[in-house]
RNA sequence: GCUCCCUUCGUCUAGUGGCCUAGGACGCCGCCCUCUCACGGCGUAAACAGGGGUUCGAGUCCCCUAGGGAGCGCCA
C-alpha cells in the first residue's frame, strides 16, 4: 500500500509551492490507490501558530486535497521521539557532545579555511566520560564515516553521496526536545510512509536521513524531490513576486480547479495538453515524469487557466463564487437578481472572479454611479431624442426579453439613421453607468424594465443643452 | 569555499539518435468577427547556454566550461 505525505511546519501561510508538492503527493497517493497522510511539524514552537496551522488545513480543504490521516502533531510525538533516542544512546548509535557554541564555529571556521566542508570534527563521538563543565550537552547521531549513501530519487535520479562528506548531526537539543533531521525519520518510519515527495531543497538531508532509517533498522522509503519553483525573476518565488499564498488566490478569485491545473503544469506535461481535470490527472500524472529543473510561476498562464474555468464552469457553481466575491467587496447583490444568470453572461468577460464582481456592479441595487468620461463621449445632445424615444418603447415594452429589447433597440437605430453603435453605446452608458458590458440587449434585460427606464431617464438628464 | 542539483522560444513545455528546415500552450504583435469589453478564428516573430567528443547521423549519449540554484543550524 502505498502510502505519502505532506508534512508542512505551521510557521506562515500556506505556499503555492508547498501546494505543489502536496498536490504531487496527493495525486500519487491517489493514482496508486494509496494513502494520503498529512502532518504538521510544529517542533520550533517559537514559530509554530495555530493560525499557520489553519491556514494549512483551510488551505488543503479549499483545493480539495483531502488526507486520508491525521494531521499529526510531532509535538504531541515528543515521548516516542525520546524512547528512539534513549535506544540509539544505549546501542551505542548516538552520544553526548558537551560541545560549545563557541567551539562548533571556531571548529567550522577551520574546515572553511583548508576549503573544506564546514561540519562538526566528532570531537565526543568516543568520549566514555563527561568531561566536567556545566554545558548541557546535546545528542548527536554517530554517522557512518565511510561508504557511500546512494539515493534512487524518482525525480533527480540515482544520486551518490560520501559518509565522509557528512557529519554527526544533533538529534536532540540541551533541552531534550528532538531536531527536523531526526524526527522526520521517525514519523516517516512510524507512519509507513512508501514514499516521501518533498522540495528538493531536502536532497541534501537524504543522505542523512537514511544512516538514520537504517540505524533504526528501518527500511528506506522511495524518494521524490521535485524542484521549487521561481519567480518572474528567476528567483526562489517570494512574497515580493506577489501572491504566494493559497488564501490569496481564493480572495482574489481564482478557482481551486484552475490553481491545481497550473501547478500540476509547473513540472510536469503530458504531451501537448494543457487541461486537466482532477480524474485525469489521478490516471495520467506520473511522479517520474516530474521535471528536475526549477520551473517558473507565470502569473498570466494562470490567469489564462482560470478563465478557462470560468467559462467551463457550471453557473450554479461558479455563483457561489461570485457571492463569495461580491460579499468580500461589500456589493449587495439582495435585489433578487440571479448571480446564476449574470456568471452566464459574464464568464468570457472576466478572468478572475474578483474582477467579475467589479464589472457587475450595474447589475446590482438601484443607483448607478456614472463615468464621467462615459458621460460626455457617449450622451450627447444629439442622442436625447432617439434615446428618449428608445426609452419610451422599452417602457412599453410587454414582454421584457433579450429579443424583444433587441429588436427596438435595431428599430429605433434605423429610425433614426443611426449605426447601431451610436444608439447602443449611449444606451450602455445610461444603464450600466460605464462603457462596457455584455451585449446591450442582455444587458438591458438582465438589469430590468423599471430600473432600466429609471436609468436612462437619469441619464437624460445629463445630457448638456448646448445644441 | 565544499557537496549536491539544474540548463529547448520571454515563460510553461513536446522531444528518449534519423519522423526536427525543433512542435504545442501562455504572453506579445498583426488580421478577421463585432453595439462596448471580451470570447472565438487565423497568422507573424521567438529557443536546443558554449566547447569538445562518441556516431554514418546529436536537442537527444559522454566529458569539460560557463551560468543559475540548494545545502553546509541546537530552522523546518
Amino acid at each position: 500500500m502505498v502510502r505519502t505525505r505532506f508534512a508542512p511546519s505551521p510557521t506562515g501561510y500556506l505556499h503555492v509551492g508547498g501546494v505543489r508538492t502536496a498536490l504531487f503527493s496527493w495525486l500519487y497517493a491517489r493514482q496508486q490507490g494509496g494513502q494520503f497522510i498529512l502532518r504538521i511539524e510544529d517542533t520550533d514552537r517559537e514559530r509554530s501558530t495555530q493560525e499557520s496551522v489553519n491556514a494549512i488545513l483551510d488551505g488543503m480543504a479549499w483545493l480539495g486535497l483531502q488526507h486520508d490521516e491525521g494531521p499529526f502533531y510531532q509535538t504531541k510525538r515528543f515521548e516516542r521521539y525520546h524512547a528512539i533516542i534513549e535506544q540509539l544512546l544505549a546501542e551505542g548509535k548516538a552520544y553526548y557532545c558537551y560541545c560549545s557554541k563557541e567551539r562548533l564555529e571556531t571548529v567550522r571556521a577551520e574546515y572553511k579555511a583548508r576549503k573544506q566542508k564546514p561540519r562538526y570534527d566528532g570531537h565526543c563521538r568516543h568520549l566514555t566520560t563527561p568531561p566536567s563543565t556545566d554545558i548541557k550537552p546535546v545528542i548527536r547521531f554517530k554517522n557512518p564515516k565511510v561508504g557511500e549513501v546512494v539515493v534512487k530519487d524518482l525525480i533527480k535520479g540515482t544520486v551518490i553521496f560520501n559518509n565522509n562528506e557528512l557529519d554527526d548531526l544533533i538529534i536532540a537539543r540541551p533541552d531534550g526536545t528532538p531536531t527536523y533531521n531526526f524526527t522526520v525519520v521517525v514519523d516517516d518510519w512510524d507512519m509507513g510512509m512508501t514514499h516521501v515527495i518533498r522540495g528538493d531543497d531536502h536532497l541534501n538531508n537524504t543522505p542523512r536521513q537514511i544512516n538514520i532509517l537504517e540505524a533504526l533498522g528501518a527500511s528506506v522509503p522511495q524518494y521524490a524531490h521535485v524542484p521549487m519553483i521561481l519567480g518572474s525573476d528567476g528567483q526562489r518565488l517570494s512574497k515580493r513576486h506577489g501572491a504566494v499564498s493559497v488564501m490569496n488566490y481564493k480572495q482574489a478569485g481564482y478557482l481551486p480547479a484552475a490553481l491545481l491545473n497550473y501547478l500540476v503544469r509547473l513540472g510536469w506535461s503530458h504531451g501537448d495538453q494543457e487541461i486537466f481535470s482532477i480524474a485525469e490527472l489521478i490516471d495520467l500524472f506520473d511522479i517520474q515524469a516530474v521535471h528536475s529543473s526549477p520551473a517558473a510561476f507565470n502569473q498570466d498562464k494562470l490567469l489564462w487557466l482560470n478563465q478557462h474555468y470560468i467559462k467551463t464552469c457550471q453557473p450554479s457553481e461558479l455563483a457561489k463564487h461570485l457571492q463569495f466575491q461580491c460579499n468580500q467587496l461589500k456589493i449587495d447583490t439582495s435585489n433578487g437578481l440571479s448571480l446564476a444568470e449574470i456568471v452566464k453572461v459574464q464568464a468570457e468577460r472576466a478572468k478572475t472572479l474578483t474582477e467579475m464582481a467589479k464589472n457587475s456592479q450595474f447589475f446590482f441595487g438601484n443607483e448607478v454611479e456614472f463615468n464621467e468620461k462615459a458621460v460626455r463621449k457617449n450622451l450627447k445632445p444629439a442622442i436625447r431624442k432617439p434615446l428618449t424615444d428608445l426609452c419610451d418603447r422599452l417602457a412599453q415594452l410587454a414582454e421584457w426579453n433579450a429579443e424583444a429589447i433587441h429588436a427596438i433597440v435595431h428599430l429605433v437605430a434605423e429610425q433614426y439613421e443611426l449605426k447601431l453603435g451610436k444608439i447602443a453605446q449611449p444606451l450602455r452608458v445610461a444603464v450600466t453607468g460605464g462603457t462596457v458590458s455584455p451585449p446591450i440587449d442582455v444587458t438591458v434585460y438582465l438589469i430590468g424594465q423599471s430600473r432600466c427606464v429609471d436609468r436612462i431617464k437619469r441619464a437624460l438628464t445629463l445630457i448638456g443643452t448646448d445644441d
